[in-house]
DNA sequence: TATATTGGTAAGTGATTACTCACTATATGA
DNA sequence: TCATATAGTGAGTAATCACTTACCAATATA
């Protein structure tokens, strides 16, 4: 492991557990065992690093949100949506965290699962015919999101009984 | 209004959109005016004055938890616990953000409303005879706490129609 | 072989942090 | 009247903050 790697690890650990603000280059660079001045050489700046967190997470979940879009029957669409919490590995819980947590801060206009799934989800529904399309969607992301963050935030917790019931609410099981 | 009430008017504001971390005590006094020392004086250290707001923030909410766990129509105290959400006012908006965000730390074992209905609801849904008690309570929550957050982050977000769509999937409308 | 470029460090920088301290003014009550 | 407590200030404090600079070593590249 290089030790830009090694800062990318370290920092998300730390940004996810302890929050952005309260992570100090400091205490990076000594997880990491570097020297402080290697994080600016690498990332510019804090919040550069946190950008790059970001995307690497995010290019991480895009095949797995493509894969959702190509289903051509929006049932598939919906219970992929929802089954999409379950694909979500351990080892990514710490990015999840710094995403959600990234989305509660002041300027950002979407929360969570939103600016991921909306479209998709919207499109779902219309096809099968609901009534009130907006409404169902914004209904469905709100409870992945709360979903969402529970896992996040309680330790060796499984989904799993939680989205089988959504699944079958929604008669997709 | 008094200065100390000025700090915790001011600090309120300023914790809940800019975070706990980032707002330093040297902005609050700005904000309200007053000495940095006096916020001290009065709540004896940053943390003092975050606790003494989560304190005044849970005495406001405790009324509607308690008019809550009154009723004896199971169907009544489930419904009164989505309608719970439009009951809020604009006014404490930046109270919940802080107890949200609160809860989103390290430590946290709860999330949001989870500590405030948990019993109440799933008790409710014990007396209607639902099969999976624990498993439908926690659908409930982790929806609520959804549409919590997005009312919370959202700005001239109307939580009504969404409400209303809950209370209609549990037939309570 | 000469020259950049890249990865890396140690020791700083000024600014900002939460918090303290010595002090004043005002009110209350014995 | 006088002592005590409370509210309030302004000027500190040491520590920590994100970030910079000067410098070194290795490795490509011309």
């Amino acid at each position: 492991m290089t030790k830009k790697e090694l800062i990318l690890n370290k920092s998300l650990e730390l940004f996810s557990s302890k929050g952005f603000e309260s992570t100090s280059t400091r205490s990076i660079a000594d997880a990491a065992e570097v020297s402080e001045g290697l994080i600016f050489k690498h990332f510019k700046s804090k919040n550069g690093l946190l950008s790059a967190l970001l995307k690497i997470g995010a290019s991480k979940s895009t095949p797995e949100i493509q894969k959702i879009k190509n289903h051509k029957e929006p049932r598939n669409v919906i219970s992929s949506c929802i089954k999409l919490l379950l694909s979500i590995k351990k080892e990514d819980y710490p990015y999840w965290r710094l995403y959600f947590a990234s989305g509660f801060e002041e300027n950002s206009q979407t929360i969570g699962l939103e600016p991921l799934l909306k479209k998709v989800l919207a499109e779902a529904f219309k096809k099968l015919g609901f009534v009130k399309t907006e409404l169902e969607t914004e209904l469905l992301l709100n409870s992945l999101n709360g979903l969402m963050i529970k896992m996040l935030t309680t330790s060796d917790y499984n989904p799993e009984p939680q989205v089988s019931l959504i699944l079958k609410k929604y008669r997709l099981s």
